[in-house]
This record gives structure tokens, sequence and C-alpha cells, in this order.
DNA sequence: TTTGATGCAAAGTATTTGCAATCGG
DNA sequence: CCGATTGCAAATACTTTGCATCAAA
């Protein structure tokens, strides 16, 4: 499959990489219209999983992939529980590698990342 | 807020805790259903965020925090980006303790969990 | 008796998909 | 031109919620 340029998929990929939270992809949607009006929700979609696939975007996934962060060095999160977003977090302790124990043929790991959870400020506790 | 016991619950939790991979709320009403037929889809939703409210049970949140495990004690997880399952996974490196850097007003941290992801066995790569 | 918990069904939220039209190389 | 990409809308997947009823203490 030939990947060709587009304007929705640039447009895309600039304004995740502008944010500091980390949308999903309807919230980024809504930031992308702004831009390009006539975009719709399902051309985020398939870009931002194009763009995973490509290595260009990083993707929090967990039942769901649907957290997007425009920069693909590898850093730990925060995740309010409530609320849902996701925001970079700054962590000691954070070791140079962590690897599998065993390099079997059940899982083909291609990564790991550490979140952090909890309740941000505009969240109350329950 | 009293709470009480109750049949459904306490076979939500049984069966939770047989299992080691990780199901989300419909994938264990499907099981519990073998148990208690009658028992409905919403009781099991609730049962589950009310056990990890008490934390009897551990949820892996993200986006929508819809894992859940059975084993309280911390350790990391492999999950398969393709099927989203999820599985107990050992892995070298992991530090016995990581902490924020700043301890600010802005989040209130409970816990992390460090997730590895890939593909598993059983789904193919794209 | 009191009120927490349940079953049911409808609604809500986020994401994926089919398809004809459009655009890039 | 050809086939990758799009907009649109319908469909899907998973979770939450309202409410009348049931049951634990």
């Amino acid at each position: 499959m030939n990947i060709r340029k587009s304007k929705p998929r640039g447009a895309i990929l600039e304004e995740l990489q502008k944010l500091k939270t980390h949308p999903r992809g309807d919230e980024l949607y809504d930031i992308v219209r702004r831009r390009l009006p006539q975009i719709s929700l399902g051309t985020v979609y398939r870009n931002l999983d194009l763009l995973r696939r490509q290595g260009r975007v990083a993707a929090i996934f967990c039942g769901d992939f649907n957290r997007y962060d425009g920069d693909i060095s590898s850093h730990p999160h925060f995740l309010c529980r409530q609320c849902k977003r996701l925001w970079d977090f700054e962590a000691s302790g954070i070791p140079e590698k962590i690897e599998p124990v065993r390099d079997d043929d059940v899982f083909q790991v291609e990564g790991h990342y550490i979140v952090f959870y909890g309740l941000c400020d505009r969240c109350p506790s329950e």
C-alpha cells in the first residue's frame, strides 16, 4: 500500500504535535475541524491509526487504544481515572530498560509504557 | 453507604479471581452468567467498580478503565493491541519504586502500572 | 422496616466500517 | 488513469443509568 500525502493527514499530525494533553480521536477531531471544517471523524481515526503504524505518533492503548501522543519519545504519563485525561508526567526511578523475562513466541513485544493514575485537581474524590 | 453482601457480588469476585486473563466487564458477565443465569450486565459493571473502590480488585484503566484483575498485587501486564486481551507478564528491570518528581496539588497519585504491548500469538501482524 | 442491590432496557460514549466520490502521483 | 483517501452515515462495541422491584440486616 503506497501511502500518499493528504491535507487532512498533515493537519491531524500537526495539531496533535501541538498539544500537551493527549486526546482521543474524537477530541482531536474537534480541534482539527476548526482548521478543516469539512473533515470527518472517520478520517481522523483512520489517520491516527495509520500514523501509529508508521511510528509517527504514540498510542497509549488499553482496552481501546484511544489516547494519542504526538511526542513519540518514551515517557511516563499521568491518567486521571475520573475525567480520563492524560498528561506527561515526570517520575524518578524510571529504569533505562525493562525487558521481558522470556522471549517466547507467545508475545511479540513492541514496547511498554508506564502510567501513573489517580485524580487531577479538577476532579473531586469520590 | 452501608455495603451489604450479595450473591451476585460474591460470584463476580470469585470468578474474576479464578481468571488468568483480565476481562472487561462484559466478558466477565458472560462467565458469571454460566453460574447465575439471571444476572444482569449492569450488576457486573456496578460491582466491579464497587470492588475497585474497595481495593478488592485492580483496574487497568486508560481511556475507559475497563480491564479488571482479581490479583491486586502490583505486576506488569502484556496487552495485545489487536485483540485487546491482557495477561500477567514477567519482566526484568522493574524498579522497586517509581515516584513522582513533584508532589504538587495538580495530581493526586494513587499508583502506577506498567504495560507491555504488542501482538499475541493468535493475532497476525498487520 | 429500611435502604442497598438487582434485573431490565434504554441511552450514552467512543470507535469502526461500507461505499460512492474525490484527489494525488 | 489507478488506487489511496475522503466525507458521510450507519453500524458496532462497550459502559452507564433510570426505575420499579427485591432482599439483607
